[in-house]
DNA sequence: CTTCGTTGATAGTATTACTTTCAATTTAAA
DNA sequence: TTTAAATTGAAAGTAATACTATCAACGAAG
């Protein structure tokens, strides 16, 4: 049985630490799904789970502050998998190859998984469509120097230490990495709401996820090498 | 003299028949620019012109359409200038080396210019930290059966062309321009906020876009051969 | 001279994003 | 076992947001 902890410096009160913390995280993951952040409130998150508003900002200053524990926690899971089924593998490219299906859920059973009482499917969503909003907003620089991006910061610097041992000559692996990450939540958004942006499509045979697998193993062998 | 041409389907009432509508469109790139999207609305705006709330409401819907009204704007112009410097090029790569340097900027004069009375300096910083949120909500369907994101689109797909016609072969034109598209962004804002995301650098000599253009051009060339 | 269209001014509503206070209850410590 | 501390719920309040509606003043066009 694993967790992931997620540092003090994210919320007020840890809401791993109370039935009702958890189920606001939880709950929380799911109203976004729904609702998506501009809609969601904490309001309607306290009525969804019979608390009150005031009970919730006990936990979380704000809900990008909510959003940017959310975030936090689905990279330190991507980052979990990553060590766990990679460790045994010598080869970098053979690494890589590995990398890339995990950010992109291929090889995933399907059906919501459920750990720490989080819906993955849910969770997963909403990261594709909010996180970017994370970070494009006045606040970046505030938020960042609190150190609230270390997660995204260093499961991009873990990848990119595959891409220069695979080759030091290359110049951009951070770069690469940051750009192939954003496009594993573009392409598979675009490829649900504005397929002329992506050859990756919906009425293929194969999964929305492993098409973009495809484009970004493809992409990221070439340009390495 | 020329002028980009906004269609009906964008606003209530034209924007550029009136002089309040071009003051409402100019001083809203300048606030967005200022405060984000978030903290901008309406009412600041009205003040800031010295007109209402009630009247901004007789052009725009929301804030929503009236950044899409703006996007919108922003690639058309875009597209303008590449069909403009490109017309004459008939080699293909030499013409997407062109497009690579609109897209990032590169050889632009400095100083905010403007054209249609917009800063186009500030419009460029809104699309980059704004852009993104126009599609990134529950409302891009609704949005998009309405027809509003066809200049992004048709952008896209003019560059896609460009691509196929120099590798009929590649699979994926769409798909890497639409990621290159949004890595323009991205990688010029993470150089400003979140550096360790890229190597792209405020420190180096050369300026941020012609590094993103760099990396860009690389890229593309590479993937396409 | 009249009518239409545009804008400004004012007011009003429901919702959001919080903050504050207080009482009830549960938990943990002495 | 009592006592204090921490947690939550309940209720109320505030300033701002995202609108909508009404009406009067003004200028331009017929």
């Amino acid at each position: 049985m694993i967790s992931i902890v997620i540092g003090e410096k994210y919320y007020n009160k840890d809401p791993q630490s109370s039935d009702l913390g958890r189920n606001i995280v939880s709950t929380a993951v799911e109203l976004l799904d729904e609702l998506g952040f501009e809609q969601f409130t904490f309001k309607k998150l306290a009525e969804r789970i019979n608390s009150t508003e005031a009970s919730i900002y006990r936990y979380f200053d704000n809900k990008l502050k909510l959003l940017v524990y959310l975030t936090t926690w689905y990279w330190a899971w991507i980052e979990y998998l990553i060590d766990f089924k990679t460790y045994h593998i010598l080869d970098s490219e053979e690494k890589l190859k590995v990398v890339l299906k995990i950010v992109c859920h291929v090889d995933e059973s399907r059906g919501s998984i459920d750990l720490d009482g989080l819906n993955l499917g849910a969770l997963r969503r909403v990261v594709d469509t909010e996180s970017d909003k994370t970070y494009l907003t006045k606040q970046v620089d505030e938020i960042n120097s609190e150190g609230l991006f270390t997660g995204y910061k260093s499961l991009c610097h873990k990848i990119a230490v595959i891409v220069s041992d695979m080759n030091p000559e290359y110049k951009y692996p951070h770069a690469l990495i940051s750009t192939m990450l954003e496009a594993s939540h573009q392409q598979a958004f675009f490829a649900q709401h504005l397929p002329s942006l992506t050859e990756v499509s919906k009425g293929d045979e194969r999964s929305i996820d492993s098409q973009v697998y495809d484009f970004l193993l493809q992409s990221v062998i070439k340009l390495i090498k």
